[in-house]
DNA sequence: GGTCTGGTCAGCAAG
DNA sequence: TGACCAGACC
């Protein structure tokens, strides 16, 4: 928390700006509707901001208006927004706005207002104030354990099932009490799952709490109940926030829903029951403001919890709602928004929102269709050159979105053929590298000595020869006796059946934690605390020692952390481990942290490098140029979502993001055959293709060769005249690149009309049955007789006029 | 207790 | 096709 501004009131700093604004000024260059949003006072708000409407500038003006008019001060406000990116993005623009005040609002993502939250209040909760934060992995280790500990048959109950089942539970605020409850009166059957399923919740809930530890989705569920059961607590923050804003509200879950419920003090519930406790003291001040900002048509995480009704609902769950739509869209053309806007109208059931622009029309958009995962690479690599060498587009304007990571590997094959510089966004994450998660499980273990997962982690690691053996004999003893595994370590002696080696070697462990354990309660520094660890354990000793490669970038990785943690002591000097293992716990960021490993050096003047990345991953960015890849039912819609119309609906928004994501230029292309999971699989064009107004899209390729050999075409006849009637299919990854199907110039495409007789190279006599479409993009469905009915694209098919 | 091999799995992912 | 984990083997 930059700033440890904790304190309960803004403190009167000695602002050299001022601090406090002509409220006026702040309402310049708003258009009508982002103004009114600034403006309102009063009940609860929505801001329905449809893509790139100045969603974030809206909320940070209206905080700064706020502020301005003296309708709150900075430390009532709560802001809270799902990433740490976003949050740093609004503190720094409402800095730029407000000035120095700004720090003491509470500008952060769910997961760490709760953190803060809890370890205020970790006495109420019976909690050390160093509780541990367990992030998935951590999670999923300790759910092994129990499911081993519960003797579950792994086939039948895997830990990765059972952990996402809870996650589930913990979104929608179900305790193991509550759960376990429900799952007795169940019906037989399905009931054996789930009381397994209870079982495990149970015993996982009780392990988290002996090691005093949270995860993730405890540290939400965890506030909302806290809140819920000390109406005292819950009055505390209410009386604080006055002034409750929460981003992307479309993407909250129901705990995160309550949450903010609880927060802004708004007491009656769905159904209209009063929030017990609450409703007393609610009634002896107005309830704090709450102002929410989404867009349902960018919902894309119902995957994870989120509830499209959360926003939809709005106004039902808050009667004296106001909503304010905004729909002027400030970054795109408007052929780009008006194709997102014909992809999203399809789903049923949605509110009416139109976005447009007065910026013009902009170029058209382009779309390809690939033989193959290569060749739309390819397409995609000269098309950036190209653009490179005709309008100046940089490599850094250029972004490329696919469904899946495992799409990335063909792009950057090609990418690095050609020799264009990119960069993958969102692989593996700093904190998840195993050298690191090492590491800062020793510093959890030295500040928790009951974090038994975070212990165990390390127990042997470097290698100290404490297998599995001895770490299950200490594992019995700490169950036998109902200690923690580390409180179990202090007293190996007593433990039954250990050998003298091993009884040795856990003791040199135990007492090298507990020195490093000394070493931070003396008040060293989060840094030397890691140096030292790194030293002691010899962790350091052996990767230095190692050959291997990849252990001198783990070297660096460390060495990165240690710089993390140095520049943390800088500015927080009040700060002991567990606000830097904090800190750490909260920021999966991976671009938080410069990478290392650019071994070449300098960027070229600032060209900036190709972005790849999924769609998911770029929810909330914007590029000049944006190409849309893998457009093909069953690769995107992913196959596992056909079948169900609200994953299909969550699909098409998922399009609906990413095609929004352009600024100028938009790209969409295919591959008729893609080879996933080592099968090459053919696969149809997608239906969001269709759903693209023909007029807006200049096709650049229409078939696949596959597509026009089958439709019994040579490649078409190339611009001379004299290609080769047919030849065979590319095999592809290595074979011909470039041409294969040339399109003939846009006048030598034969005019039809219905009843023609034409002959077609490979299919011989026809009848024209049907003309769609003109020019250069005239489709015609020709009647071969035998051969069947064709539809055929002029441009590449060998077909003659009679 | 450490290493090798074969079977399995494969969707998006913040904190 | 390739990455990762569990059990088999040295």
């Amino acid at each position: 928390m930059p700033g440890g501004s904790d304190g309960e009131l803004p403190s009167g700093s000695e602002a050299p700006m001022p601090s406090v604004r002509d409220p006026e000024s702040l309402l310049v260059g708003l258009n009508p509707q982002q103004r009114e949003a600034v403006l309102h006072a009063g009940g609860p708000l929505l801001i329905v901001a449809g893509a790139g409407s100045g969603k974030t500038r809206v909320l940070t003006h209206r905080i700064a208006y706020l502020l301005a008019t003296r309708r709150a001060r900075a430390g009532e406000i709560l802001a809270i927004t799902f990433t740490n990116k976003a949050a740093a993005e609004m503190r720094e623009r409402v800095e730029v706005l407000v000035g120095p005040p700004a720090r003491s609002m509470w500008v952060s993502t769910f997961h760490s207002a709760c953190v803060r939250i809890l370890r205020k209040e970790h006495k109420t909760l019976g909690l050390r104030s160093s509780f541990s934060i367990y992030d998935s992995a951590d999670s999923l280790k300790l759910m092994t354990m129990v499911a081993r500990e519960l003797d579950l048959d792994p086939k039948k109950y895997p830990p990765k099932v059972l952990i996402s089942k809870i996650s589930a539970l913990k979104d929608e605020l179900v305790d193991p009490e509550t759960f376990a409850r429900g799952a007795g009166t169940e019906a037989e059957g399905a009931g054996e799952f789930d009381s397994v399923l209870a079982q495990a919740y149970a015993r996982y809930q009780a392990r988290l709490q002996q090691a005093h530890a949270l995860d993730f989705d405890d540290l939400i569920m965890t506030t909302v109940h806290l809140l819920q059961a000390f109406p005292a607590v819950a009055e505390h923050y209410r009386r604080r926030f006055r002034h409750v804003l929460v981003d992307e509200y479309q993407d909250t879950n129901h705990a995160q829903y309550m949450l903010v419920r609880e927060l802004a003090g708004i007491a009656a519930r769905p159904g209209g029951v009063p929030d017990g406790g609450g409703a007393d003291s609610a009634a002896q001040f107005p309830p704090g403001e709450l102002t929410v900002v989404g867009d349902a048509d960018q919902s894309i995480y119902a995957f994870r919890g989120a509830t499209i009704r959360n926003i939809v609902e709005f106004e039902a769950d808050y009667p004296n709602a106001r909503t304010i739509l905004l729909e002027q869209n400030y970054r795109s053309t408007q052929n780009i928004l008006s194709a997102a806007n014909a992809v999203i109208s399809r789903n049923t059931g949605r509110k009416r929102k139109r976005l447009w622009t007065d910026s013009g029309a902009g170029p058209a958009i382009v779309g390809y269709v690939a033989d193959n995962e290569h060749e739309e690479a390819r397409f995609v690599a000269e098309e950036i050159d190209r653009l490179g060498d005709s309008d100046g587009v940089r490599p850094g304007d250029v972004a490329v979105f696919y469904r899946a990571n495992a799409q990335s590997r063909a792009l950057e094959e090609v990418l690095i053929r050609v020799g264009l510089p990119y960069k993958v966004v969102g692989g593996t994450r700093f904190y998840e590298r195993r050298e690191v998660k090492d590491a800062v499980a020793y510093l959890r273990a030295i500040a928790n000595p009951d974090d038994d997962v975070n212990l165990r982690r390390i127990l042997n690691v470097p290698k100290r020869g404490l297998g599995d053996r001895s770490e299950a004999m200490v594992q019995a003893f700490a169950e036998r006796e109902r200690m923690s595994f580390g409180a179990a370590l202090e007293r190996v002696e007593e433990v039954p059946g250990l050998a003298t080696r091993a009884i040795t070697g856990l003791r040199a462990f135990a007492t090298m934690m507990s020195d490093l354990r000394d070493l931070a309660a003396t008040g060293a520094g989060p840094a030397e605390v890691l140096g030292s660890v790194l030293d002691r354990t010899g962790y350091l000793a052996e990767l230095r020692a190692s050959d291997d490669p990849q252990d001198a970038a783990r070297v660096e990785n460390l060495s990165e952390l240690h710089a993390v943690a140095t520049e943390f002591e800088a500015s927080e000097p009040e700060g002991d481990l567990a606000d830097f293992l904090e800190r750490v716990s909260l920021v999966a960021d991976s671009d938080q942290i410069p990478s290392a490993d650019d071994g070449d050096g300098t960027p070229k003047v600032d060209q900036g490098v190709v972005t790849l990345m999924t769609l998911h991953t770029a929810k909330g960015l914007e590029f000049p140029v944006v190409f849309l890849t893998g457009l093909e039912d069953g690769t995107f819609p992913h196959i596992r979502s056909l079948a169900d119309d609200a994953q299909l609906a969550e699909e098409r928004r998922l399009a609906y993001v990413g095609l929004t994501r352009a600024r100028e230029r938009l790209y969409v292309s295919r591959a008729a055959v893609r080879t996933s999971w080592g099968m090459p699989n053919e696969f149809p064009a997608s239906r969001f293709l269709d759903d693209l107004p023909e007029e807006l899209v200049d096709w650049r390729r229409r078939e696949s060769s596959m597509a026009v050999l089958r439709a019994g075409a040579g490649y078409g006849s190339g611009y001379g005249g004299s290609a080769p009637k047919k030849r065979p299919v590319p095999p592809s990854p290595d074979g011909p690149k470039f041409g294969s199907a040339t399109p003939r110039p846009a006048g030598d495409v034969p005019s039809l009309a219905i009843g023609d007789k034409v002959t077609h190279d490979s299919y011989g006599l026809g009848t024209v049955v049907a003309v769609e479409g003109a020019g250069p993009n005239c489709v015609a469905k020709i009647d071969f007789g035998s051969d069947g009915t064709k539809r055929l694209l002029l441009r590449y098919s060998p077909v003659t006029k009679l």
